[in-house]
RNA sequence: GGCCCCGUAGCUCAACUGGAUAGAGCGACGGACUUCUAAUCCGUAGGUUGCAGGUUCAAGUCCUGCCGGGGUCACCA
């Protein structure tokens, strides 16, 4: 068992069951509601237990008392140095050096793997992000769901989920309409046309001047004589693809990728549409009714009440029912979405889980409602939202007019700064709060720059081996296994691996919860681990982590940073960042 | 007005799906470089977790009501 947690959890565990065998505790006895977690204070030990706590309903005995059972049986334990009782009835353990020293093996051994869980157990599940509008290059708005759906996959797969991700393609509105209109206005340019500034409401975009030309060559003038809407049914299969690539191109510079990309339009030709509201219907959760007004000061100036199909999402906990099909008949961006869920349920992921921009925050409770229903209960929905992100440079705000077209893409970001920061960046803060990203300072090499941080620290442990391999010859990764890890004595050492040891336990919370931004912050405090051990050299020498007497002692510590560095890079993994091997 | 998110040190943010004396960084102040990379580290100072109740052995965390900031609000995706 690589996570040590776990392993204590187990050991606990063990000794309540010998508790309810001697009838100490009552049979049948909740044991999940017990944890194993690392106290906040390292004063009390290396892990705490409120088990006496919880248990104390099952037993005759006070907490306290019944922590005193628990401990003496603990006490037995030779990886356990000493068991304290504390408050009400904590239970909390110090473990022998032995352990922590054991853990460097474990690191080395799994390598890259260490951490790995199984909570996932081969579970499907289906991560959907980014889904922009296939109407032009990504912008920098698209980054943070991206990075955060990508680290949200990479995660899970750790975590031993069968992960597929997603891409939706909204191919279907009126946006690719307008898109069409614009290329079509392209292509009457690449005919020799001069066609003046694009009217608003088109898409002004220099992007389109190539789907011109390709419009151009395939079909010529003549298309222009046919009605339009046999034109933008020509435009849109040359058109979308097109887009479609752009992005792609944008995410690939990222390093985003997607397994998978469901074309809405697909949808509706499929009849999967029809499908899904049918078997809505038939649950006798559609009508055809008339919305309310929003409640509130101002209701839309053009209001007019009419009969539309509705979805009866109230009855899930949304606020209101929702419309299904506009008033003129046609559906709503809302059939569509509930088909897309209904299609991954029935491709076999019960787990799904969308990443969506804030702007998006209020389609939550009908998306989930729409889940909940069309699965019958068995599907479930967790929707991720990404705050916005605050483009600044030297702490002045970057400005974007939306009206002029000005706005900053994500290849431009990528291209100043690197994905690797992008990436890190996008994921120093929880995803429901908001981001500055600052231009100069992500580039900085400071302290305050995290991604720097993290990588100095992977970069300073390659550059102790690369010293301590010229000074006692080649290192193999396989030959630092057998390195006498009793060695490593120092609190300060063992506080290092006291961190690494964390390290299943906080990639197996960040699945949970579904949050890669805990590997972000667990990584700045490894780091943190890593370089203050690293100065305490200079205040004693003996510390250093090359003592060129005392090759044994060296290989010992080589072996400590050495798995340091497997976890800095394991993290780094998750996130989708490169870890440096040098910095000059 | 309804709903959602947020409110924690001067600033930017954590807090492991309810745990013990709420933690980091920045800024401020004071220290450590003939370096295993000082691009770093150590120390000091800084708090009624917006307010008021409730739930329990235990609340920053859950519930209710206020205050303040942001987002969003029929047929746009």
């Amino acid at each position: 068992m690589m996570n040590i947690f776990a392993a204590f959890r187990a050991r606990i565990e063990t000794c309540i069951r010998t508790l309810i065998q001697e009838g100490v505790i009552g049979e049948g006895t909740d044991l999940s509601r017990i944890s194993v977690e690392p106290p906040r204070d390292p004063s009390h030990g290396d892990m705490a237990t409120n088990a006496a706590m919880v248990l104390g309903k099952f037993s005759e005995l006070p907490p306290r008392d019944l922590a005193g059972k628990i401990a003496d049986l603990l006490s037995k334990d030779a990886d356990i140095a000493s068991v304290d009782i504390a408050g009400p009835g904590f239970i909390n353990l110090s473990l022998s050096p032995s352990v922590w020293q054991g853990q460097i093996a474990h690191v080395l051994k799994a390598g890259k793997a260490y951490g790995n869980s199984d909570i996932g157990a081969e579970k499907k599940i289906n991560v959907e992000y980014v889904s922009a509008n296939p109407t032009g290059p990504m912008h920098v708005g698209h980054a943070r769901g991206a990075v955060v759906g990508d680290a949200l996959a990479r995660l899970l797969e750790r975590a031993n989920y069968q992960v597929t991700r997603e891409y939706y393609i909204n191919d279907a509105g009126s946006q690719i309409d307008t898109l069409a209109r614009s290329a079509l206005l392209r292509m009457r340019e690449a005919l020799g046309e001069d066609i003046g500034d694009i009217p608003e409401g088109l898409y002004p975009g220099d992007y389109l001047v190539s789907v011109g030309q390709v419009l151009a060559e395939k079909y010529g003038a003549s298309l222009m004589e046919k009605p339009e809407a046999d034109q933008i049914a020509a435009v849109k299969p040359i058109a979308l693809p097109m887009m479609m690539e752009l992005i792609k191109d944008d995410l690939d510079a990222l390093g985003v990728r997607h397994d998978v990309f469901l074309s809405e339009q697909s949808l509706h030709d499929s009849g999967a549409v029809d499908k899904s509201l049918v078997r809505l219907d038939e649950m006798g959760l559609i009508y055809e009714g008339v919305l309310e007004p929003p409640k509130g000061k101002t209701p839309p100036p053009d209001w007019e009440p009419s009969p539309q199909t509705l979805f009866k999402s109230s009855q899930f906990g949304d606020d209101s029912d929702r419309a299904l099909k506009k008033s003129d008949g046609s559906w709503t961006y809302f059939a569509p979405d509930i088909a897309c869920h209904l299609d991954k349920f029935e491709r076999g992921y019960a787990q799904m889980i969308d990443v969506w921009g804030a702007d998006h925050a209020g389609y939550i409770k009908r998306m989930k409602s729409a889940v909940t229903a069309v699965t019958a209960g068995a599907g479930d929905l967790d929707v991720k939202i990404c705050q916005m992100v605050k483009l600044m440079r030297n702490g002045e705000p970057v400005k974007m007019s939306k009206r002029a077209g000005q706005f900053i893409t994500l290849r431009e970001v990528v291209d100043e700064v690197g994905k690797d920061v992008v990436r890190f960046m996008m994921l120093t803060r929880k995803n429901d709060a908001p981001l500055e990203f600052d231009f100069v300072k992500v580039q900085e090499q400071s302290r305050d720059n995290p991604v720097f941080y993290v990588q100095y620290a992977h970069a300073r442990i390659c550059s102790v081996i690369r010293n301590a391999g010229e000074m006692f010859g080649a290192i193999h990764d396989d030959d630092l296994t057998d390195s006498d890890m009793s060695l490593i004595v120092d609190p300060a050492e063992i506080s290092l691996l006291k961190t690494i040891s964390a390290f299943p336990r906080v990639l197996e919370s960040a699945a949970v919860n579904h949050e890669p931004h805990r590997i972000a912050f667990y990584l700045q405090d490894l780091a943190s681990s890593f370089h203050s051990l690293w100065n305490l050299g200079k205040e004693r020498p003996d510390l250093k982590f090359i003592i060129e007497e005392q090759k044994n002692v060296t290989m010992a510590r080589v072996s400590m940073i050495r798995s340091c560095a497997f976890v800095i890079a394991s993290g780094l993994d998750i996130l989708g960042v490169r870890p440096e091997e040098e910095m000059r």
